[in-house]
DNA sequence: GAGTGGTCTAGACCACTGT
DNA sequence: CAGTGGTCTAGACCACTCC
């Protein structure tokens, strides 16, 4: 079993991390160390430790030094903010200013997220027509919502939602970013238009960053995001909204509870 | 903003894969080529496709080129096999003999599945004694199963399912191996000694796969594994089972659907 | 055998971090 | 300033695929 010298060295490097040899926090010898250790030219030295990267095993810092990752705290996801964002439409409007969908998540006060909203139209993708149900080039309402934290740049997510242009244009106050963060969020918008969400269907799979995702929300080599495509069905069965979800893979744990029905009752 | 080289030509050959210059299935430009038509040297050109793998665009295969990824197949699965898995514990044995999990879920045959089961004991590690409410070190069964498929080499899953040894004891066939695969899956295996299952946990969360997966599920560079935590809570709110499942991230989709209750009645 | 990606050497210079 | 990682050059040879 032959292997290439930077996967030997890779290799050993990551025995020393799984044993705890190397700790998390603890710095990773240099390069020029390894190329002295294990007798290799830089471009080995590199190739070695960008592996390890690439697991999300370690970090590197200019000037400073690579480091071992330890795991990170992660923010909880669950349907239950469905239920919680679908009731708090009904509110009063004090009381719908008052709160908001992040904050739950997060415990957060809404001055320490930055938040941003943007609006827009498109046309339907293939993709889109079908979930929505109508056919291709229909006019879709564009929206893109980022959240970060002020503080560190911890970011949260990164969302574009899709509505039917035709289903909420009667209300001109949904066509334009100016009334973002909306009080009630999503759900008083589409009721405001006489639409209510019957259920909600998540559909997950994760994959790489994409070049922006790792700009925008400052994602690094060695993780992953976690796509959720979020479907909102109305009380007559139809597609209302459909939001595609970005959440870093490393802060990020969705949770959900199957009830299961009894042997014997 | 000045970049480096080789994110230069990186940020050029995505443009061209994104707008569909570079379709999916398409041979990118070699190594030499973009040598010369960029004026770089091999590392630039290389780092620059490196960079565009670990993002999943792209593909290489030695000796025939680097291709473009189209997007693929995914095996869907919902909490509702949990549903159908538990019901399946009280159906006769021959039914139960006859049917499986993993198929449900693809529609395959067993014939066409590579299954394979491992069982250990091992002790409580902090992580998983504070899950199960049990002391650090306590005892558990620890079982792993594999199953690929047997065709194509697609993988499916990775599962490290963990119970209480002293849960389970009283019935030694649940301790070895030798009966894999049990008919009538963990469910069948937990009424053997009176455990009924009330409800179970999915936690999800995602990141690049380790050295191992990426051996033993075959992953490559470029893709993310979902990491499936699963809880099984029983009737009298004991954790009786954990698994961790890690599932290519590229080949499957999580799907959870959550009923709102209705404004209005 | 021609063409491809995979590995490797032995250097060089730059940018950033700390003291 | 010294020490670190980041980028880059200009080569070389190997392993694999396909004709």
């Amino acid at each position: 079993m032959p292997r290439a010298r930077y996967e030997t060295v890779a290799g050993d490097l990551r025995e020393q991390i799984k044993t705890g040899d190397l700790a998390p926090g603890t710095k990773l010898p240099g390069e020029r160390e390894i190329m002295e250790q294990y007798r290799v030219s830089v471009t080995v030295a590199r190739a070695a430790v960008a592996q390890l990267r690439h697991e999300g095993l370690v970090y590197s810092q200019q000037g400073k030094g690579t480091f071992v990752r330890g795991p990170r705290q992660r923010v909880r996801r669950t349907p239950e903010r469905y239920q919680w964002e679908k009731a708090r439409a009904l509110a009063t409007e004090e009381e719908r200013i008052r709160t908001g969908a992040v904050e739950q998540d997060t415990g957060l006060k809404f001055e320490d997220l930055d938040f941003h909203a943007e609006y827009g139209t498109e046309s339907a993708s293939k993709d889109l027509a079908e979930a929505f149900e109508v056919p291709v080039g229909c006019l879709l309402l564009r929206r893109t919502y980022r959240t970060r934290l002020r503080t560190e740049d911890s970011p949260l997510s990164l969302i574009q939602s899709y509505l039917v242009y035709d289903m909420i244009k009667e209300n001109p106050d949904l066509l334009t970013a100016d009334n973002e963060p909306w009080p009630g969020g999503t759900h008083h918008q589409l009721f405001t238009v006489g639409i209510e969400v019957d259920r909600i269907i998540d559909d997950i799979t994760a994959r790489p960053p994409t070049h922006e995702e790792a700009e925008v929300l400052g994602l690094e080599p060695g993780t992953s995001v976690i796509m959720l495509r979020k479907t909102s069905i109305d009380i007559n069965n139809r597609m209302v909204e459909l939001s595609d979800i970005a959440l870093p893979g490393d802060r990020t744990v969705l949770s959900y509870t199957t009830q299961l029905t009894r042997w014997s009752s």
